[in-house]
DNA sequence: AATGAATGAGTGTTCATTCAT
DNA sequence: AATGAATGAACACTCATTCAT
């Protein structure tokens, strides 16, 4: 029993208790797996009230991955100050993105590997979330390539400036890379003993930033 | 059905048969959710039978994973010539893989998703076959690092070559890095209509190339 | 909510509202799909209250089938006039009943439907109901009987009157086909729009009243 | 167990065994308090294969509704001989409608009391049959009201004929009364020792076979 | 080589009922 | 007079798996 047993306690904290058994145990099991009798007896409760609380697995699925990708958003939120120039401000968002996950890991595997598993109701309700995220880092790569001209951070040879067509699907396209290279880095950081969040932070940092910056010096890599 | 329903045919096709309706039904319902029953239904063939040959669904998905995930990096293997320069084996690599991943979701989301999200013993499947992928990613940067100096693409205006504390640590940090981006643009192409395989490997070869080559040349970005 | 959520009310009053809930209810859902926790809420009370006033589920159950059988018989009782002629009285008696019924369909159906197929506990009392009207019903008969052969109101050839053998139990068959041909008949006015109280009562008076007419003269159907 | 628990036996068969358990089940407790499991333990065999046969709970009592009503109408229709005079047809459709009903109570009760309380789909299945029996019942009626005429049975004073105002809806009303009586009368023939179908029949018959004779010769109750 | 017949063990879900206040 | 918090026991339904042929 992960949660001492105290008895009649506000619906409020009972339900947090209840989304906190959820989470880890659909993070650790997985959502089919995990059945609501684990559910229960980890928050100490029984079944019956986490129906009457939550009303099924379905909808209990769905407040875990609302509460934890609020979580998540909200962690990176306050860790970028957007005041700053775009590169800090990648590097503190990775940071918290990074530190977050791994501190959490049941509630990342919750978001990333389970809720997109496993129907498209739950996937929607991710997706909502990692496009939020995906804009943000839009936002970065537009600002990082607005100021990248003036004082190029390398020799720019007077070439062609910025890419007249670095569109949308393509800036898309980028953040998605950038994103993606995240999410595997985070499991792959919790996975590593070793690697904190700060180093798998620097890693992506390094791998992203420079190439980007060529990319917006109009030097591209063209294929054959 | 997915397949007539012919009888009597030699073990090995019957076998094939079963895998591929395996492959279809757990990529598109997941690991859990797909039934014996349907698998078997699917293949053409009485449960009994899948049982017989395969031993049981967990046998049987493994199965699946092997084959799909030999399937995939024999596509790869394929499409690359270790003859030519490290950047043209890393983009006919990338296009082999989207290619791939593009004609066969399910076997994809098989490896990708359903392996990973089941299980240690699947994951560590999947595990060995994207060891093997990450360290002729490795390969390559390693090659990239060593033909840099020479003939840096670019401007190099004789700064300091390559970091010495690009270490292995470092490289398998931007190897996870491009393979796990590389993942996640294929689940986005394969979502995206209208992204072929081409585009999705130039987006992911511009944005990783050029930041690894000022990698090279020891211009990384730094942490503040 | 059905009732108004006034609070503090004398306990009467409560226990009535939460048997019009329950008649409600139960005639609607069936006694066992129906549930306290429906009934409570349309009572406009919590469960615990159910219980403290009216103890389980059961006992409420056949509390309704009390209150409910009281209200029927007392609607017969009072339209009809014992000092009139029998067929007279069992006309007022049939109006009286088809008006209720088609007014108190939830309350009919408890004791029509759902009192007899939920437990003999229950069928007993609505017995009880049924043997009183049975009863009153098999006194009209005798009393018509009784008054047919004075003054036959059809043409009697002077035949043998009254059979000597329409005995206790056939007089009883007799009152159960009319009670039970009444029953039957409301819920088909019940059902069929356009049917009135008054309309079902004539037609079931036409089929009777002679019928027991002719029977009394001694004119019986003889089977073959 | 009902059933000896003979192993592997053709679907047919089991399926059979398992509508007979269910008929019982669902006769004695009505359809919400049978238990699946009692029904399969009943049925000699285990739940699952109910499941596989029957398909669900809805189901299974649908098959019962629809093999008990079958039974019922083919009865009847067996035992009556529709070349004979209508008395003599309603007479025989009587016996053989009592018969049937006390040699299959739990069928009886399946069509008369569960099917029309737990649901309009159930309902309307009975409904089906009824009507097929409220149509044979028309039939005799208009028939009588033919043949009554000419050689009107009872002294015919040459008065008024047949009554033009006896229309559909008034027939309807008749035959719907005759058939409810019928059902009250095979319920209470079932509850009362002693009482034959033969003897129910009689009393039904000798009920409504003079009132409807009298009804025919325009000689109707009327009300005051 | 192949299958129709069958099940043990479990799932999500619901409900009548009580306790503490 | 009245309730929010909580549960034991059951139910419909499903699934991976095996047996007998």
């Amino acid at each position: 029993m992960g949660t001492v047993k105290t008895k009649r306690m506000p619906r409020a904290v009972r339900e947090q208790q209840m989304l906190d058994a959820a989470v880890r145990t659909f993070g650790q099991r997985g959502y089919m797996a995990a059945s609501m009798d684990e559910i229960a007896e980890l928050a100490g409760v029984s079944k019956p009230l986490v129906y009457l609380y939550l009303n099924s697995k379905e909808d209990l699925f769905t407040a875990c991955i609302r509460r934890e990708a609020g979580a998540l958003t909200e962690a990176v939120r306050t860790g970028v100050d957007r005041e700053l120039p775009a590169d800090r401000q990648l590097w503190d968002g990775l940071r918290a993105f990074f530190t977050y996950t791994a501190e959490h890991p049941d509630g990342w595997s919750v978001l990333h590997l389970q809720a997109r598993t496993h129907g498209e109701g739950f996937a929607a309700e991710v997706a909502a979330m990692r496009e939020e995220i995906v804009a943000f880092v839009t936002q970065l790569i537009v600002a990082a390539a607005r100021s990248a001209l003036p004082h190029s951070r390398t020799c720019s040879r007077g070439g062609t400036p910025i890419d007249p067509d670095l569109g949308e699907g393509e800036v898309a396209g980028l953040a998605e890379a950038l994103v993606g290279a995240a999410e595997s880095l985070a499991a792959w950081a919790n996975a590593t003993p070793g690697v904190t969040a700060r180093q798998a932070a620097a890693t992506l940092m390094n791998f992203a930033w420079a190439g980007l910056g060529n990319l917006m010096e109009g030097r591209p890599w063209s294929p054959p």
